[in-house]
DNA sequence: AGCAATTAGTTTAGAAACTAAACTATATCT
DNA sequence: AGATATAGTTTAGTTTCTAAACTAATTGCT
């Protein structure tokens, strides 16, 4: 009995540790080649809705605008994004998917989806409904967490 | 209604990003100074229990031995792991904390109970034991989609 | 209009955390 | 004893990132 209180901590631990484990090696994505987790990431983060800016994205990855020019310049070599001149302001670079960029963000996507059905098939509506709501509390949690340091 | 098909998928993904970006630092674990996040892993890796080879460590990190010889020289020069030698084989070096990694690995245990109580705090006891068996669920079934590939 | 300050993005050198592969030294098997 | 396997180390090189100095365009102020 006693021994079951941490467990829950413990394996919170183990599900990030196995995640980051599985995200380690580069996968095949749509049309697109090989792709290391840091780059689908990337994709991801551009998305298919409106072109952003570089330091938009730098933003949405948590990672230095320098960082951000480096993995664009590779992303764009391989056709996977591309950039447009912003209209107003000569500085920006717009960013999008190109579509085979496109594919591979949905292949991501479909995998993700995938994987999650199948750990919805493991169990009850309601129970995938507490999941749920608890693993959006945990998100909430970790923003603030975020904001204290 | 249709919008909200995705989101525990998404909401998932969300979790282990900010779990990542959370862990991404360098932070301060009991008597130890600033622990990078490969640090710490490895401290709680080694872990109070038995000594354990280097290969074993590289085993449970997933890492190269090559990494763990470089991790743990790192780890010793700072006084929070030590080896000693295998009684039997002597080609075989035994890893433990000293006590100063003993201190960091249940300050870093410390953080992560804190951080569960937090969540546990916005939940019912039911919701907390559906919570927990969803996540064993989610990490075992990590585990077989590992194996597969 | 003119000049300072801000902002968008790039470049470069270097750090962290790895890997792969060749290596040393010991152990085991036959 | 000799071949093979195993534990760990070393080294050179990769990937992904940062910090800081930089260029070029924009905005704000007077």
């Amino acid at each position: 009995m006693n021994k079951e209180v941490h467990n829950g901590s413990r394996n919170l631990g183990r599900l990030f540790i196995q995640l980051q484990r599985l995200e380690k090696n580069p996968r095949c994505f749509g049309e697109a080649g090989p792709l290391t987790p840091s780059e689908i990431h990337t994709i991801d983060a551009i998305g298919c809705g409106e072109a952003i800016l570089m330091s938009e994205l730098a933003n949405r990855l948590s990672i230095t605008k320098g960082a951000v020019t480096q993995m664009v310049k590779r992303l764009e070599s391989r056709q996977l994004v591309q950039r447009t001149a912003h209209p107003e302001d000569s500085r920006a670079a717009l960013l999008s998917l190109t579509p085979k960029g496109i594919s591979a963000y949905y292949a991501h996507w479909q995998a993700h989806l995938h994987f999650y059905d199948q750990l919805k098939a493991k169990l009850s509506q309601e129970e995938i409904e507490i999941f749920e709501t608890a693993i959006e509390k945990l998100n909430e949690l970790l923003r603030r967490t975020e904001n204290e340091s």
